[in-house]
This record gives structure tokens, sequence and C-alpha cells, in this order.
DNA sequence: GCCAACGTTGGC
DNA sequence: GCCAACGTTGGC
């Protein structure tokens, strides 16, 4: 996906648009590592993000996250909460089957096969960062001071990155 | 369409 | 474990 780079600056030109991707987006998603951490991605490799039942998450997944874009990967809940690594989305928005089922944790009776309710996408183990930066630390910077990560109050488990928050948190590391 | 009650998230 | 902040639900 390395290649991805180079496309994006190929197609800089609006003019040149066609289906080409333009650029490639940035996100960061949470997950409670005694549920689901970094180190299961790792084991596994490409993991379904199943189970998100927030529209804002949602929409996301469903509409705006493409094949090539870029993600951290946050643990929340835990300890420490922070960025621990990096993944890849591999496949764009499809149907969450588990809000079909009733014996899932996540089973939503509202979800209608034929009116899905619920969205994923799927994900891949990218990289470990050096060392975890620890949500503290992020609260500190104020080049990050625009992220909904750091704001009071904020629960979404799914956000847009910019890429300038992007390098700026791979330049801690 | 309002909003109180309730459930969930997630830092601390 | 506490609880603030937020999203969702459902009565009216």
């Amino acid at each position: 996906m390395r290649d991805l780079g180079i496309l994006a600056k190929k197609v800089d030109n609006p003019k040149d648009n066609y289906e080409l991707k333009m650029t490639i987006n940035y996100w960061l998603m949470k997950s409670e590592p005694d549920v689901f951490g970094i180190d299961h991605l790792k084991a596994v490799k490409t993991e379904p993000w199943d189970g998100v039942r927030n529209y804002q998450a949602r929409n996301m997944m469903r509409d705006d996250m493409k094949k090539g874009d870029q993600v951290f990967f946050y643990h929340s809940n835990c300890k420490e909460p922070g960025i621990v690594g990096t993944m890849e989305v591999v496949r764009e928005g499809y149907v969450d089957h588990t809000a079909f089922d009733p014996d899932e944790k996540y089973y939503d009776p509202k979800s209608d096969p034929d009116k899905p309710r619920w969205f994923m996408v799927d994900v891949k183990y990218k990289r470990m960062l050096k060392r975890n930066i620890s949500l503290r630390e992020l609260k500190e910077e104020s080049a990050l001071a625009d992220m909904p990560l750091v704001r009071k109050g904020n629960r979404l488990s799914i956000m847009p990155v910019t890429k300038e928050q992007w390098k700026h948190i791979l330049s801690m590391e």
C-alpha cells in the first residue's frame, strides 16, 4: 500500500481525479485492550471492526473510510489509555452481520437484514508504535488540541485525524 | 418536537 | 468503582 503515496501525488491535479484515490485519509479507532487489543490484531492480522453501535462512527465506516487509509489503534478504558499502533483499512464499509445474531454481544433487533443499520470495515495490522503514546501526553500537545480525542466528554470511538495530526503524533514516538 | 429518564463510554 | 458527559428512547 506504500504505492498509494505515489498514486496520491500523481492525482494531485484535480483534473486527473477520475476514480483514483485522491488522498490517503487518517483515522483513529478505540478499542478496549481487555476485549480486543492491538496484540489480538497483530495475531490475527486482519479483523472486521464489528460491534460499533453509534451512528456517527457508523457513518464514517460506511461512507468515508477507504482502502489504504491509515488508522491509529487506541487503547481505551484501561490503565494507560493511549495510541499503541497503526493499522490500515483493507475492506470498505459492509454490513455488520453480528447485529442480526441474538447470541452476539452487540445484537440489535432493530437492525433488519433487509435494511441493515450497522456497518463495519476490515482493518489490517501494520505496526506497533515504538512506545505507547498516552492520552495524558497527547493532551499536552497544543498541535493536537483540536482532536476530539483530547476534548472533554468525547465518546466517539472512531474519529478522523488530519495529516498534520498524524505526522505530529508519529513524531512523538 | 420536546425533554426526562435511562444506558453507555471511558477517564480518573 | 465513581461519575461526568453524552447518545438514545419513548411518553406526551
